[in-house]
DNA sequence: GTGTATTTTTAATTTTTATGCAATTTCACT
DNA sequence: AGTGAAATTGCATAAAAATTAAAAATACAC
């Protein structure tokens, strides 16, 4: 279970850094990084991770998470269950890289303070956010990059 | 074209009362309405209405529907054209592009209702958006084109 | 109406994804 | 460490979905 649950992450990350278009693209990406596995192993992991193919620009379809990041322990019949850690930033729902920016949304009213706190910590890979309603924008520093961002993020968004 | 609408009509009626797990079964349904058509079809009816297979109750798999709803007519070129529906997103002053972004002025006050609309598209084109008070900035997707987003936002915002 | 261009459709096929089953590994508990 | 229950995995295959190429239908100008 820690390699599937790291493999999963890579999933995670490679999903939200990259457009995927079916799962054999997603286990050559998989394989860069270390991780062997099998088509079905793979198509059980997107299952877990309520992955979806879905239409992206030009019409290409494309694979994307529909799921906070879960935090794993497990129940008694392979159902798992998120635990919520209590000093949580949450609203959280998903991000999107395009160019230097990430845009991130939220749920109703919870973007300025998940820019508020973002912007709190100084993170040399992120230059700013400006905070809608439902969505934050953020502006990557120069040199940095996404995975970069996104392991920042992590540090203080549980469920990315 | 007629006959083409009232099913995706009737695809997008039985895929919100019901739950459905695979395209034949969806096809077995749209038999029951009188809708006769082989899965091949159904698969681009299923593309063009951006409908995506999920994760249902259960661990079961489900298609749903991503999109609201589109009353469409042609446009010139093979993609179609949504009508805007009734309450009509209005407000809408100017558009201009830099880079990857749009900004779009609209009346005072105006931006954060259409920020809102474009949002509820889920446009693949658009990354995300963010609203002050008179103007809407918006994120152009990777691998998007600016025609592509003037197109997605045409479909619902009358005078563009 | 007739011809032309475009769109929609299907049949056949390929590609992609899901799963039954058996083997293996992990984990919790002695 | 040893044991049993549960989880994970790969293989082979079934099932499902996407695509190709060609045919049929439909619109459109004349």
């Amino acid at each position: 279970m820690k390699i599937k649950n790291s493999r999963l992450d890579a999933i995670r990350l490679i999903l939200s850094t990259q457009e995927i278009g079916s799962q054999e693209e997603l286990l050559n990406e998989l394989a860069k990084e270390g991780f062997t596995l099998t088509q079905a192993t793979l198509s059980r992991d997107l299952h877990q991770l309520h992955v979806v193919k879905t239409v992206g620009v030009q019409g290409k379809y494309r694979y994307v998470l529909t799921r906070p990041h879960q935090y794993c322990h497990e129940g008694s019949e392979g159902e798992m269950h998120p635990i919520t850690p209590m000093t949580e930033i949450n609203g959280f729902l998903s991000i999107k890289f395009s160019g230097n920016l990430a845009v991130i949304r939220t749920k109703p009213s919870y973007a300025s303070t998940l820019a508020y706190h973002i912007d709190a910590y100084n993170f040399p890979e992120i230059a700013g956010t400006i905070a809608g309603d439902d969505t934050v924008m953020l502006v990557i520093s120069e040199n940095a990059t996404r995975g970069a961002v996104l392991k920042a993020l992590r540090s203080i968004i549980p469920n990315l």
